[in-house]
DNA sequence: AACTATTTATAAGA
DNA sequence: TTCTTATAAATAGTT
């Protein structure tokens, strides 16, 4: 494509490689632009440059089309290219995202029988330590102890449960939708 | 580039246009792995089909790249370019990460001094209410529920920190390879 | 950054 | 879908 074939190894000149790259990566992003246009696709693209400086294109914006690949299932969807492709090694998010909802779910009812224990405990903690203090049973006092270790247990429980939970809940908030659109 | 120009706009015809994008595509994937291999540049590319299908290209593999774009600061690399480049809009995650070490360490130590008031209070509950369970005077019970009610608001200190943290702890662990600290 | 001689990609057609 | 081929487009080496 140029004034002789070259062959398809790394340019050794650090100069020329730079050129290099940035030629093609302008023609690249060029490429990606024409097909997104043409065939009304979403797409991105990374890339970084032999300095390391990374370069990006995306339509409508990189953040949706990452978004949108992380959510789906990543079926095989297409095979035979020379290097690294992506296959279905991918964690299939979709499964986590719909299992997301489940756990909101479960996290907030989880936190309303919390407070409602509170309170219920506190109210008891009133009655039963502030009114008629002498008359408290043994009986009494193991029956609020017990109120008193389960609602820690369940707080501890839900402790665990945000950790599971918030980890998927960054996969689908989070994202802040803003970019150009210049067409063309 | 064929036997004739095309206006660059949608293809009308559905069939046409997903021939298009089949032959672009595999262009543009094509030009994706000369650009990695010619510039020794690593590279992620993204694609939707027409019909929704995701197509996927990366070197050395997709992930790796997605990863590097996200830790590293994106700070402005370049700029002129068609359509939705990305500027310095994107979350630091840097910074998360390192206030993640921070976090993890409060964390274990919110643990720890979950799990030395629980036992405490256990034997505490143990010496006070299984041996001389008539010799309780009001003092003892209410000190006895307020520490009770300390326990139980640490865990529930500790839970709101689970979930903040472990948002973080998603962007830096959960990956396979350690986290690396390029520069700055 | 510009300029071309060439190579490469691809729109139509089969 | 795959192949063929006339033509448009990208680009390697040069200025």
């Amino acid at each position: 494509m140029g004034r002789r074939k070259i062959k398809m190894e790394m340019v050794q000149d650090m100069n020329t490689r730079q050129v290099t790259f940035s030629k093609r990566r302008t023609g690249l992003f060029k490429k990606a632009s024409e097909l997104a246009t043409l065939c009304n696709a979403e797409l991105g693209i990374v890339v970084f440059s032999p300095g390391g400086k990374p370069y990006s294109y995306g339509k409508p914006n990189l953040d949706a089309v990452t978004e949108r690949f992380m959510r789906e299932e990543c079926e095989d969807s297409d095979d035979g290219d020379e290097e690294g492709r992506c296959g279905n090694n991918r964690p299939k998010l979709k499964k986590m995202n719909e299992r997301l909802d489940f756990l909101k779910q479960e996290i907030e009812a989880e936190k309303k029988r919390g407070e409602k224990a509170q309170e219920k405990l506190e109210s008891a903690g009133e009655a039963r330590f502030k009114k008629p203090i002498e008359k408290l049973t043994i009986g009494e006092l193991n029956e609020y102890r017990d109120k008193l270790q389960r609602v820690h247990g369940r707080i501890q429980g839900q402790a665990k449960n945000l950790h599971a939970s918030s980890c998927l809940l960054l996969l689908s908030k989070d994202k802040t939708p803003a970019n150009e659109d210049l067409d063309n």
